[in-house]
DNA sequence: ATGAAAGCGCTAACAC
DNA sequence: GTGTTAGCGCTTTCAT
């Protein structure tokens, strides 16, 4: 039923290069058949199928974007970027999801490589082998994830950990414990690294726990770890594990930020809903959607452009920390 | 780079039909050289350019959900649920967001139409001419909202709105606010509705305000309407306008629910973080994800299939209603 | 400036 | 069971 190239063609009595022509290059076809070509398009209800386009021109004026989960309000504002930026630029982007699953990550890149010029993988999982292996498929721009020879954009988050733990440190606290994210995740390690090192700077000897479920659940599945190592600070993986925590804590009787302050990871928009106000590490997620998107475009016309990018992150003091208190802090008890 | 149908027919010295089929009807090729065709098209990496298999078919194998805002935490589980339903058919969904411009809706329809098999419109703004046109150009199944003649899945808000009225009612509430939500919602004028209609059975005069913004800010920005009309409790659009609203009154000096009680609506995974814990009414939002994809799928074997399906919701009650109190209710001062 | 013809990667009759 | 041929909607030389 949708009218093709050849309908409109017949319609205002031209070729249908001529038609093609007004579209894929207007200034190449007689400004009086170009209007007379748009408009009966224009009643037809005609618009160019992109799909076949792509098959000559190899561009499909689309890209992807795979995330782990839309549920894990990390994501929504970098992906409301991202389809901003390249609505701007005239592209679409595909959203998919792999709930977390590492296996449905090849999958999906190979599901959308051939409809898409480009995907940005976020937080992807796999390995790098595997990643390398799909980016000779399909241009590829990671998020949040780095791979030699592979342009990415990243979130300085050991910056974000340093200062998450030097704000506990003046505030007293001695018993930090880090939770980290899932298996195979580049910020959770990035995190872990430079708090590990902040804390053994002063002389503090961290407890790491994890991997775990980057989820409300996956907080509260270890506040009770959190209980029994007496810690008297935590710093979660994201702001999801922080509420989840905390959530726990409050069910083991145990206050926040009076008895053990935490601090979460994204500043997003629970952060400032959740009580108490969570303490956080905000991440640019905004701007690297949006450079993600550039970044792939750029990469059809120059092969050789874009390397590695990587942006600020800072701590949002609210709620959630406070000095280190007495009550919970049964390791003076156990000296 | 990638290789095509020929590179695999010439590597497996057979025709290029015998590859398609292979892939496509596999039943109608000699399993040996079935074997054999798919062994070198998994050594040369083959697999089938479905855009291109689409020109003929005219099945391309992807379906578009087109929602409004991927923050409000209403779609996720929505999205997650529509893309497992559709993966595990073999289909892949595109997801586009509107960012709540009832302009983006046509012109996604169309940057979607070709690409895809069908679209789920979930709860659009536009026009119901504008619905039934596009409806000529693509598939489509509404979610939340009903056109006469169009297969959708609706959520039965009144009946909840029923229930969070008759909860208030039965709390002592007698000045009940209803907040609407944005301007052409379906399901914010069924709410309205509903609620109008059990507050006057019981000889109660709401007030009504909207329509607002379907955000934490929206609910935020009526906070004060609320307690200048001196309500005692208050139905939101969403849990989003009602934690919103929550923050308002508080920063009014006003406490929930001691002093005004609020009802959101979605049951999302806010509900169960925020403080107080928000009584609202639960929406099946993954059957709903599930059951669009499903009427869309059948809607392509079977032109006559599918009309309107309605779900239930329900009313869960948590801290953010109680007794209707004393302090707040200045309207008692007024008389 | 416009038309003719070839072909992108693939499927679908139709022969053999 | 497999090869032949035509063609999906479109772009792109190459002529004219």
């Amino acid at each position: 039923m949708p009218s093709t190239i050849r309908d409109v063609a017949r319609a205002s009595g031209v070729h249908i290069s001529t038609v093609s022509r007004t579209f894929s290059a207007p200034h190449m076809v007689n400004s009086e058949t170009r209007s007379r070509v748009l408009a009966t398009a224009e009643s037809l209800g005609y618009r160019p199928n992109r799909a076949a386009r792509a098959l000559i021109t190899g561009q499909t004026g689309n890209v992807g974007l795979i995330v782990a989960d839309i549920a894990n309000p990390f994501f929504p504002p970098l992906i409301k970027a991202a389809q901003s930026q390249a609505r701007g630029r005239d592209y679409n982007i595909f959203v998919a999801e792999t709930d977390e699953d590492p296996m449905a990550e090849e999958d999906l890149v190979h599901a959308l490589a051939k409809q898409v010029d480009g995907v940005l993988l976020c937080s992807p999982r796999m390995s790098n082998d595997l990643i390398e292996k799909l980016s000779k498929e399909v241009p590829l721009v990671l998020i949040n994830r780095s791979v030699p020879s592979l342009p990415c954009v990243l979130m300085d988050v050991g910056q974000g950990a340093r200062q998450a733990v030097n704000h506990l440190i003046g505030l007293g606290h001695t018993r930090i414990a880090i939770l980290g994210g899932p298996r195979g995740s580049w910020t959770s390690r990035e995190i872990r690294k430079a708090a590990v090192v902040a804390c053994r700077a002063a002389d503090l000897d961290p407890i790491v726990i994890g991997p775990n479920q980057p989820t409300v659940d996956g907080g509260m599945a270890v506040a009770e770890h959190v209980a029994r190592e007496s810690a008297c600070s935590v710093i979660a993986y994201n702001d999801l594990m922080a509420i989840g925590v905390i959530e726990g804590l409050n069910s083991l009787g145990i206050r926040v930020p009076e008895d053990v302050s935490v601090v979460g990871f994204d500043d997003s928009a629970l952060a400032r809903i959740s009580r108490p106000r969570l303490t956080t590490v905000s991440n640019p997620t905004p701007a690297a959607g949006r450079m993600a998107v550039d970044m792939l475009l750029q990469l059809s016309d120059d092969r050789r452009a874009a390397g590695q990018v990587m942006l600020q992150t800072e701590l949002v003091v609210r709620g959630s920390t406070g000095p280190a208190g007495s009550s919970s802090d049964t390791s003076t008890e156990r000296r």
